[in-house]
This record gives structure tokens, C-alpha cells and sequence, in this order.
DNA sequence: CTGAAAGCGCTAACAA
DNA sequence: TTGTTAGCGCTTTCAG
């Protein structure tokens, strides 16, 4: 069509201010251009971080990614996975609430639409997946405990919930990297469980070890609790998280940690998302960030001054 | 109709994997049974925090809340509501990512649908408005200081974005309660201005003060950076937040801070979302929670050892 | 109570 | 190139 004809139309469009009606053209096209994420709850730091380097990775595609919360419930988590369905999103992420019950959703995702499973891994189904490599990340912490802590100072894992394929992967990685007749304790992916483990491990009795996190919204609560207990990060008890998104460096001391490629992982989401499936899963390694809670040079177990 | 026709039409439906398309049906209806909310930024613990509360709020009314992040961009959060919109969500709530940019979202979104204002206000519209009575929690912290600092104690401000509603709304509270003539310092609502800004005061050679800050997260840097220097609080200074979600109780000592009414916030978004205006703007008082960073009881300036 | 038909706004396909 | 038509899946309406 001739080029001042279409520009005529348009602005006489914008005049009368038409615009698409997405529903319509969704129920036309039968796709929407939107892709939807479910995640456990916003109110851990790591999915929020997820969520918004997802939607960044999404941006610049033309495909808008909605967010909907399971609030940690798995009927809501199945709402949600319904509500999407039905509204026709193009591709379907999920970091699933739980690694058994959450089978339903995924199962059911997965028979409509393109299904992504983030971060955590329901075992019984095979949607595609990606996340971190957990047990590169604990044979990275087992290096750098190796190289810089004191042989014979105790190592202790405060682990997160083991019913998440990412808490009983880091709990598989610790045990194959550090013996599994160390300390463990399994608890959940938030601060309070931090505080609560801390606390266990001073009655204990404890005056010093090298603390594994397996997150580093845990290694908060774990931090602050020990210091209130009037002992010394790193110099009674060193701390290492798991994650490194924003909350780490708001620690004090500032948190060694694993840092997940969130980056990475949300650009292999966007490639599958958009119907590129080099394979099944895609496990990205992460890496070691090393800050005041964990520093490098060896050092040694200090006597407390009683 | 009968009953047994009622279930065997129902069972074979379901046998035959039959689900609505909500696509079609909101074509039909002109409505989606859907509300959109855009928030500036998931990785900013306070408005994650919101989008739980009302992710949670709006799960029993069978309203799905559906979550974009404008990614702090004005174009972003514009595209936003036009896919919003175009999906034709029942209400649209806003947490505008600038107090004078955002006016162009806004306009558009509330020529179209019920358009709520969540925590900032765009001065120039009237659209309706949900947020917090943020003089009536400057109030409090100054009843707070009045009642237990060192009346000769310096009382600082580390305030927030200033071209935010709330940014702004709490640097003159501030002011109102606490005379102009306080160090006042500018800056962003993230960590990474916290520590910037302890870092300033500490440059200046305070080694005693009150520290009031415009939001928690921005507390969190400031306790960190301070201790970090060699400070002690509340020994040396005491630090106040704004906001009162989650990571106020992560920070070591605990944080005293101003408690945003988040779930008398949700609710008040509900109503107006399903049609209930009782007036345009609601403002809900906030409440202050005493914790370690600025405790009870009058404490005195200490005289560091040096 | 049951059945048929129209039409929500859009686009893909086909005809002129 | 341009115009027409059919139909995506649903619900509302109206007739039987």
C-alpha cells in the first residue's frame, strides 16, 4: 500500500485512539505474545531476583511475561498453572513450590503448552528444566574451605527445605564434597530458620566453625543471630551462603557465596521459551564470590577471650 | 436441570480433558476476571512485599492478580499498561515508577479501566491512590527520638528518591517534625545509597548520631557500613527504617522502623478493584516497631575509645 | 426448560 | 493490491 495512505490511517487510528484488543487477536492467533512465570512467593529475594531478570530477558522479544504468586500453596500454584493455560500464554515457566506435590502442575502445564521448570526440579516429570549446577557450587565451597580454612575446625550445613530439589541437591553436594558425618541441619529457605539454626548451633556449644548455607537468605538469619551471641564473623565462625543475589552484599559482614547465573539461566529460558530446545535440561554452573564472612588466606581458629 | 444430568455431562467433560478458554470467554464478556498490577521492581524487598500481600489478598475473591515489572523504565512500565489493557484486565494497579513521568501511564490507564495508585502518587492525576500516611510515620519516629535520644544528639535524614511520592512525602515529614536545619542527604531507595550515605557521614566526622531513613533497605546499608567503619550501634548511632517488611528483621542489630499497613493496604485495593470507592485516596496510618537499632529507654552519646 | 443463533474483535484465507 | 468472509470459543438472548 502506498506509504502516505498507511500513515493517514494510522494517525487517523490514534486519533479516534484505537488500539488492538489483545483477547480478540489472542483467540484469533490462538497465542497470546505472553509468557507466564509462577513463582512459590515474592517474598524470597532469589525467585524476586529471577522474576526480574526474566522479565529484562523478555522485554526486548515483544512477549510480555506475567507473574503470578502460588503464595507456597499448591492448589494456588494449580490456579495458576489453569489461569494461564486458559488465557493461551505462549510458554509457561514455573519454579515449583514442591519437588513431589508439584507433579499435577507440571504435568498439567505440560500437556497444553511449552513447560519450563526453573530452579527447582519436580523428579517424576520431564518437562524441560533449567537451573544451577548445586553440586559445582558445593565442590566450589569445598575448595575454598579447603584452601583457607583451619583442617580442624568443624564444618556445619544448614540446609533449606529438603523437599525442594535444590535444598536436597545442596544437602547431596554437601555430603559428597565434605563426608556425611558432619553437623546437618534441614530447616527452610528463610531468614528465621537461619536465626533458629544459629541459635541450635551456639547451644550446641560451639565457639567456632566453618557455617555452609544453603541459601543466602539463610546465611542472614545465621549471621546476625551469631554476632548477637556476641561472637566474631569470620573470626569464631565463618559463614558461606548460596545464591548471591542483592541480599549478599547487604550482609554485615558482607557474604561469601555462590553466585547463581541468573543471567545465563534467563537467557536459556527465553531460547526455549521462544521453541529452541538444544536439550531437555540445562544446568549452568555457578561461581564463587568471595567476601568478609568467608575471606581468602587461611586462617585459624581464634580463642574466644571469656 | 436435574442433577445426574448435571454430573454425567460434568464428568465427561472432564473426562474428555475439557477446559474453558478464558480467552473466549473474556472476548464475550468484555471482562478477564483479571487484575494487572506493575510494579517498578521486584528486587525492591518492599514492593516484592506488596505483591505478596496482594497476590494473597485477591486469591479468594477469584480475581488472578497478575504481576509486570516495569524494570524502573517509563516506556516499560507504559507497555505495561497497554498490554493490560489490551488484555482487558477489571482494574489496573500502578506503583508508578516516577512522580512526574509516570502521568502518561497513569492518564492512559485510567481512561480505560479502574486505575489504582499503590504507594506513590502522581501528583498531577486523580487517579484513585492506596499508600501509607508517611507524615503521620515521621511523626512517630520524632515522638520515638523525642522520647528516648540524647536531645543533643544530631538527628540526620538519608532520604530516598525525591521525585518518588514517598521519597518526597517523607523528607518533608521529616522536616515538618524535625526543623529544616538537619543534615538531610538525597539518594536512591536501594542498599548501595545506604552505604554511600554512612559512608558520607562518617567522612564528615560523626561519631554520634540519630539516623533516620526513608526506607529499611536503605537502613540496611547504612547499619552495615557503620559497623563496618568500627561504630557501634545503637552505641554510637541509632538508625531508624521506614517500611517495616521482612528484611528489617534480617538486619543485625534489629532495625526500628515504621510499619507500613501492607495488609490494610491489600484490602483497601480489593474493594476499589471490585468497585468500591468509598473515597478517591486512602491513606493508612503506619505504626513504629521498636527493635535493637534504636531501642527504648533514653540512651546517651557514648565517648569512643580511641 | 431446551435449542439455536448472534456476535465479542480480530486475522487468515481466498476472491476479485 | 483490495475487499470479503469465515471463524477462533465463549455466553447471552430469544424463540420454541
Amino acid at each position: 500500500m502506498s506509504p502516505d495512505i498507511r500513515s493517514t490511517v494510522l494517525s487517523a487510528a490514534d486519533e479516534l485512539g484505537y488500539r488492538v484488543n489483545l483477547v480478540g487477536r489472542a483467540l484469533r492467533q490462538r497465542r497470546s505474545s505472553t509468557a507466564g512465570l509462577i513463582v512459590p512467593d515474592f517474598d524470597n529475594p532469589f525467585f524476586s531476583s529471577l522474576a526480574q531478570h526474566l522479565s529484562r530477558t523478555f522485554a526486548p522479544s515483544g512477549v510480555d511475561l506475567l507473574v503470578f504468586s502460588a503464595d507456597d500453596d499448591l492448589d494456588t500454584e494449580l490456579r495458576g498453572v489453569e489461569s494461564f493455560i486458559g488465557r493461551q500464554v505462549d510458554a509457561l515457566i514455573l519454579i515449583p513450590c514442591h519437588e513431589v506435590g508439584s507433579e499435577r502442575s507440571i504435568t498439567r502445564a505440560s500437556e497444553s503448552v511449552v513447560t519450563i521448570q526453573l530452579d527447582r526440579q519436580v523428579s517424576s516429570t520431564q518437562a524441560h528444566f533449567v537451573g544451577c549446577d548445586n553440586a559445582h557450587g558445593m565442590r566450589l565451597v569445598h575448595e575454598h574451605v579447603a584452601a583457607h580454612a583451619d583442617s580442624n575446625d568443624p564444618v556445619i550445613y544448614v540446609g533449606g527445605d529438603p523437599e525442594s530439589s535444590s535444598g536436597h541437591e545442596r544437602l547431596e553436594g554437601f555430603r559428597r564434597e565434605f563426608g556425611a558425618d558432619r553437623l546437618e541441619l534441614a530447616g527452610r529457605f528463610d531468614a528465621n530458620w537461619g536465626f533458629r539454626a544459629a541459635q541450635k548451633i551456639l547451644d550446641l556449644g560451639y565457639e567456632s566453625a566453618t557455617i555452609v548455607a544453603a541459601a543466602d537468605i539463610i546465611a542472614l538469619g545465621i549471621l546476625s543471630q551469631i554476632q548477637a551471641g556476641g561472637f566474631r564473623v569470620p573470626g569464631d565462625f565463618r559463614v558461606i551462603g548460596f545464591d548471591g543475589v542483592g541480599v549478599s552484599r547487604l550482609a554485615h559482614p558482607t557474604l561469601t557465596t555462590i553466585r547463581q547465573p541468573v543471567e545465563a539461566m534467563s537467557e536459556a529460558i527465553l531460547s526455549m521459551a521462544m521453541g529452541d530446545f538444544p536439550t531437555e535440561s540445562v544446568r549452568i554452573a555457578p561461581s564463587l564470590v568471595t567476601a568478609e564472612s568467608s575471606p581468602t588466606g587461611r586462617f585459624h581458629t581464634r580463642t574466644r577471650s571469656s
